[in-house]
DNA sequence: TAAGCCAATATTGTATACGATCCCGCCGCC
DNA sequence: GGCGGCGGGATCGTATACAATATTGGCTTA
């Protein structure tokens, strides 16, 4: 699970932005163990920092930390998986609505670029990289709302969200096309609330079809973790 | 601000409780500073422990930690402060109508009780007591509501909440009375979801107004952090 | 041979030690 | 007399050392 090396000394903040973005792209799985070691090893710090920047990633739902066993990417079950989304469609329309008034030229080209972005990931066939690009266009647009609160909720959320969609994605070649951002950003642009707020509703729904929420086990379950239980 | 001292040994979970209760209590005021060894000598435990509690309560909004400077009780701005009511009446009202539906006996006996608590803690004139109750009541919603994601979000929202009225209540005096909170169970009794929603909506209102959020300095900052900057 | 126990090792949990930074009072200088 | 620099103490930041716990492999025994 080797993510990168570093320059002799990273903080807090660096291994956590490393680490995540590891999970964002799915270059590590959920349930894979971070070794308090192994992590500082790679970035050139002592366990110190790695535990403070687990005991982070911890709170933001992406490591679970086992007292006396170690910090793991976190594996959302199905109910948790459920919230993640629910709670989604409880913030993002109010912020697309939000952004819709708010938007300034400057909040238009960044948007774009974002996209565009995206779309350069996904033609190099990037996938990972465009997945976590996309997750956050949906940050992006709650600090275009200018609700800082929120936008920290909705970074914990797309987070897991990366999460489950590595757990439940029913199809790794169909990704989410970039369609519905543009459509965001149109609305945004012409300053249409409703218009903002009806297009990200459909978005997260779209979103939600393509994952295989139904009732069955939490996904792929490492044999072993199956049999402990 | 001596809180409590402690057995020989408390675990990160027990000092972030007990601060937490403090200053949901009003026991600790905003801008009040946390230094590591003083909070170590409370608990007896080492800084290492300390520090990890601090940095949770940090994420939880309710501390605020500069480098090289140490952990203070965080003061809300009013733009925060906004947002923490803002985001609330954007998940709350959903809650209750959620707790409406899916209210068992037992949740509604847990409701009932918690208010009596509320009750008696303000017939006691234990103020502080009584609004940290208040605000576990509506956690305790998410919780029947079955909705745990949203149960942490709110913990954090009502614990912010607890400072923002620490800076901006008007009156000390006119304290939350229950009787909205009798209302709400009153709803999840009857399985009235429109009910629920509508009281809540109205709860978070009355809240609101009971704050002076207008536009004026950050509350009553020290003369010296305003001359700092 | 398989099950169970025990020791050796690996890993995490906590305390302590040391270095870096900041705050504050004192002193010299203008 | 006031202003600015400078030192000492206090406090935080990080690394390391040691203790506690879990895991693994081998060994014994039925």
């Amino acid at each position: 699970m080797a993510v990168l090396t570093d320059s002799p000394t990273s903080t807090v903040e660096d291994i956590v932005a490393k680490l995540t973005d590891a999970v964002h792209e799915h270059r590590v799985q959920p349930g894979t163990k971070l070794r308090e070691d192994d992590v500082g090893d790679i970035f050139g710090v002592s366990r110190t920092l790695v535990r403070q920047a687990l005991r982070n990633m911890e709170h933001d739902g992406l490591v679970t930390i086992e007292r006396n066993k170690g910090a793991f990417v976190s594996k959302p079950t199905l109910k948790e998986a459920r919230e993640v989304f629910e709670t989604r469609a409880l913030l993002e329309p109010t912020m697309a609505r939000a952004a819709a008034t708010r938007a300034t030229g400057r909040d238009i080209a960044r948007l774009e670029q974002h996209i565009e972005a995206e779309r350069k990931a996904l033609e190099q066939g990037e996938t990972g990289r465009a997945l976590k690009l996309s997750g956050d266009f949906h940050v992006l647009i709650a600090s275009v709302a200018d609700q800082s609160t929120i936008e920290e909720f909705l970074r914990q959320l797309v987070s897991r969200s990366a999460l489950v969609i590595a757990l439940y994605w029913r199809r790794r070649n169909a990704l989410c096309d970039s369609s519905s951002h543009k459509a965001l950003v149109e609305a945004f642009r012409q300053g249409d609330a409703d218009s903002a707020e009806e297009v990200m509703k459909g978005h997260l729904l779209d979103l939600l079809t393509q994952l295989d929420l139904s009732d069955r086990p939490p996904g792929p379950a490492s044999l072993k973790d199956a049999l402990r239980q």
